[in-house]
This record gives structure tokens, sequence and C-alpha cells, in this order.
DNA sequence: TATGAATGAGCTTTCATTCAT
DNA sequence: TATGAATGAAAGCTCATTCAT
């Protein structure tokens, strides 16, 4: 594993546990066995430090979604695969999630950033036009609906770490509340 | 406006506008015209003055909340006014939503202050739970479904936040969502 | 108790126990059970409360030595008698002792009032001088003498509060030793 | 001159004129020509760069009072030697000999601290045991004895250093002062 | 690339003192 | 006299960042 990586997944470990402002760099530093000079050869600054976790935080999320069986045969059945896919990957990697709910909405990333970001969202954005267009979904804005349905995924994370156990069930039960939400 | 109000309320602002860590309480002091000192006599630290500042501003959500018109006699509509009245509250007060929202997961704020304003949401979970038993809404465990409820106001201010106008005809349109979201 | 005694008497408790710099004014004024203001209406500021106590404390010690019973029968007695009456004194005011030696060389007490109360040395300088001049004392410098015999009971009395238990036996054996140490 | 000995030195020298609450870092730093954070990278705070400086100060009149020239053959020549030795150290060190009578018996320093200092008196302890032991000195309990004779040095460099000049013969006037003390 | 001692601006917090009551 | 909320200068300390090695 390389300096760069220790960095960041020290990074992560430390500033969800802590907050941005109560992680020193020295303390990421210890954790990451690595001199502090060294985390500003490979991060400018701690700014672009966290950006650069924002990042790769976002992307991780990007590709997880692209792990849903899309087959375009049964709409439903797709829409449910994405949001269980996106779920998964939020209640897998606990600490990614909380730092991106934690970050997403912070003065600590650049406007700039977060749009760049987006772009993880566009397949999305198109399944749900798709779905409007096809009148499978209602015909609500289609970046509307898709921050509506996300926060549907988001809010079944946050149950998910609150320990409130979820059984598959419960999983196919809230993915359905997240259909039932969207269609038309 | 006695001091303790006049503190709380440059809180507010700087902190959702620069995050906590870039506040410092010269800044606060400042904003709120009152010496460094006078801080520490309402607060006994920085820490405390953000609990505090979360303390009185779930409560007021809780108070928006009850202003919601329920007479019983139409659980959709009823339903609905209490949606409604809490994305209003969320409208209406951009800096206490955002604030919640980045406060509400972060580890500045102690387990026991998050536990303890848990208590503003328990009119909500009585509804909830009523619509349940009285088979208006899907069975699933009361305090999940309100977890998913409430995600679907806070999407909803987020969207209104993010300056994408909503007209009161979409508002309708996403407490519908939010209805048939939940709805058996 | 006037509120004059109170403040005095919490000052000593308390920079006795945690010393000058650790003892906030407002600690005291809470000791002593006044308002912070009361404080101030009695004594000018931090520095000539703690030099008032400086004087009375050293007062105390002077009205000590008083008691001693000095017939000028037997000079050795008389010397034991004053040497005795000053441990006496410091062994039963613990905190009082404590702060003379702790303060008596401090920079907080300006030279003018510790030259002010080397008043209260002058009976036992007298006493010393008229011994070495009836040859009952080493002809040394009498202030030097004076010093070097203060410093046997000074010892004595750090000794008696680190809790050595201290018979009657063995302070008259100090006093033997400071009458050794002295006479001609 | 290494950075931590720098700010050992200018803390002595500032200590002892200001005491320890009027000395801030920033004058210490300024004094030792080095950065207010470097202070702190080889002193964790105030209160343990006080605590280094009692140890070193101890560890200091403890090497002196070694070399004395005791040779066995005369215990009083030796016990004056040591006391000789240890007055000089005391003379030559004004700085150091102020600041352990001022911090010996004050609260900034930790119990511990003072306890594990005191190894440095166990040879004088010894020798005085030994004296003790062999008929040359009084019968009183050791570290009595060794608490009174330390006083009387105390007392002599104090004279010395209120500027009363002090001969030689008055010196060793004084060390026979010790010697007449003690003996038996 | 990697190190980590050194820097010093700027932070949170304290506390002597004031003053309207 | 007595009060104690308010003040704000100044303290101790932290920590992002640099740079000689």
């Amino acid at each position: 594993m390389n300096k760069r990586e220790l960095i960041l997944e020290a990074t992560l470990d430390l500033i969800t546990e802590h907050g941005f402002h109560a992680t020193p760099m020295s303390m990421i530093s210890k954790k990451a066995k690595v001199a502090a000079g060294t985390i500003y050869h490979h991060f400018e600054n701690k700014e672009i430090l966290l950006e650069a976790l924002y990042t790769e935080s976002k992307g991780k999320m990007g590709r997880a979604m692209q792990l849903a069986t899309v087959n375009g045969e049964n709409y439903e059945a797709d829409y449910k695969s994405i949001w269980i896919s996106l779920f998964i990957f939020y209640a897998d990697n606990s600490k990614t999630f909380q730092f991106l709910e934690q970050y997403a909405q912070s003065p600590f990333i650049r406007k700039e950033t977060k749009e760049e970001q987006r772009k993880h969202y566009q397949p999305i954005i198109d399944f749900l036009g798709q779905g409007i267009r096809k009148g499978y979904l209602k015909s609500i804005d289609v970046e509307i609906l898709t921050e509506m349905v996300h926060g549907t995924v988001v809010s079944a994370a946050k149950i998910f770490h609150q320990q409130k156990e979820l059984s598959k069930i419960a999983i196919n039960e809230l993915a359905q509340f997240a259909w039932q939400a969207a269609k038309a």
C-alpha cells in the first residue's frame, strides 16, 4: 500500500471519528505512519487532502452503483437493483458514507469540486429520466426526483448504521418504499 | 434582545457560513457585539455553545411541527399537513436547517444531547404508529418509517435551498411522493 | 467576622494551597462568600491584597515572639524561650508559616514592604546584640547572626510540617542545636 | 548550545526575576530566541518546564556537593568542607539558589518530583549518619539533622545574596556555627 | 521522495478589574 | 458598602506548514 493511500485511509478514519477541525495533520501522519512533511508531498495542504478524499469517495460510490444488474427488461426491478446497490455500498463502507454525508454540504469542500463530482449521478439521472419519459415514474423535474430518491437511500443507510438491524426483507421493504414513492 | 440570544444568533450565522473550526470565538463575539469573555459567562466553552445551539434549534423544529393542522378526520390530509409544516420550517429557516443537517451526525454533539433531543419526534412517531395500526401505512418498524419520512422532508428542503424554485404545486407533489412512499 | 478578615483568611487558605497565580480573585470571592467587587472595596488590587496578608502575617509572628518569657536572669534560658516561642507559632500556624516562607523571597512583595516588616525582628536583634556584647554569643555581625538563628527555627518548622513528629524532647534538642550554634 | 538548554536558561533567569506567573511563555521564547512552539517540543507545558528546571537544578546542586574534599581523616574538616562546597555553589549560582528556595516548597512542583530529587541528599545523609554513629555528632534523627544543617547553608547563602559581603573569615565563622550546632 | 524539528500566527480561554445597580 | 455581569487584554497552547537534511 503506497503512502498516498495510507494517508487517505488514515484521514478517513480520523476525520469521521473526530471531525475535520479536531484532526491535526500530526495525528494523520502518526496514524498513517509517515512523517508530517510526507503528507505535503502528496497533498498541497489540508483542504486539498480533504477534497481528494471527497473525490475518491464519490468515485467509489459511482463505481458501486454501476455494479447493479440493469438489464432493461423490467424497469421496477432495475430501479430497485440500483437502489439496493447504492444502499449496500453505504452499508458496507460506513466511514465513507459518514464522511460523504458530513462533508457533502460542508463549506470545506469547494463548490466546483462538488459540482464536478455530480457526474457520478449522471447514469442515475439518465435512468430516472428514461423512467419519467416512459411513464413509469412521476413527471417531476428529474434532478429533483434524483435527489429525492437518493435521499431515501441515505435515510436507509443512516438507519442501518444506527444499528437497527435490517434484515433482507426490511431492505426490500425500503426499496419498495422508494419505488412507490417515485412511481407514477 | 439579551446577550445569550445575540450570541446564539451570531453563532448560527457564522457557523453555517464558515463551519465550526473556521469560526473563532472572536468572530462570534464581534458579530454578536459582546466581549469575548461574555460568551463564557453564558456558555462554558465553544463545544457547549454549539450544543446549546443544537438544542435550541431542535426545539424550534419541534414547535414548528406542532403548528400543523391535524384534525383526525382524514389521515392522508393530516400526514401531508405535518410533512408540509416541517418542510416550511426547513425552508423558512435555512440556517437552522443547514446547521441541523451539518451537525446532526457530527462528532461535535455528544450522543446524550442527540438522544435527548429525539423527544421532539415523539408526536410524529405516535402519529405514524397510529397510521400503521389503522392500516393506512406500511407495517414497517415505526422508528424506521419515521426516519424514512423525515428523510423525504430533508431532501425536499435541500432541493429548495439549492434554489431550484419549488412552486406550491411542486411542494404538493413532493408531499404526495412522501405519502405514496409510506402508504400501505 | 468582618468581610476584610474573611477575604484575608480565604486568600491565605487558597494561596498556600494553589499558589498566587493559580488563585483567581473569583475563587477568593467565592471562598470568602463575598462578591468579586467587594474585595476591591477593601484592597486596591490583587497585589495589595497579597501585601496586606504579608503584613498581617508578619505582625502575628512578631506578637508571637513577644509572648516568650524573658526574665533576664539566665541568657541561655531566655534565648531558648524565644526560639521555642517562634517555633510554636510556626508550628501552630502552618498556613501562615508556609505563606511567609513562600512569599518572603518572592518578587510579589515589594522591597519596601519587606523592609518595613523587618521591624518585627528588632527585639530579637536587640536581644542577640546584647548577648554578643555580654560575651554569651559569637561575635558575628548581629544581623547575620539573627538570620542564621532564624534559619534554624524555619528549618525546625519545616521538619515539623513534613509530619516528622517532633516530641517535646526533640524540640528541646533543636533549641539546644540553635543555642550551641550561636553561643560563644 | 541546544534549544532545550537555551530555554531552561532563559526560564531560570526570568522566573527568578519576575516569578512564575509573571513570566509568560512568550517572554521565555523571546529571551531564549526560539519560537513559542519550540518550547512545547521540548516541554509538554509550562508546569513541566518548571519541573525540568527544578530537576536540573537539584542535580547541579548534588554534583557541587560531591566536589568537597572528603578524605575521612578529620571528620570536622570533612564536615566543614562539604558545608562550604554547598555554600559556594549557592553563592556562585545565585539564580539557581533563588529558584530552588522559591520553588522548593511551592505547589508548582509535584510531590513526586520533590521526593525523587531527595536522592541528591543521600551522600550527605550517609555522611551525617556516620558522624552520629561515631559519636562526632548529636544523636538526633539523621534526616532531621540533615535538614537543620542544610538550613544553615541556606541561611548563609541568603545573607550572602543580600549583599552583606562575606569575607573568607566570615564564611569560616558560619561553617563553625554549623559545626558547633551539630557536634555532639 | 521522505523526514521531523522548528516556526509563529492565531486559536480558546482566563481573570483582574470596572461600574451600573 | 455590596453586588456580579460584563469587559477585553493577555495568557497558554495548538497546529498547518516549511525546509535543511
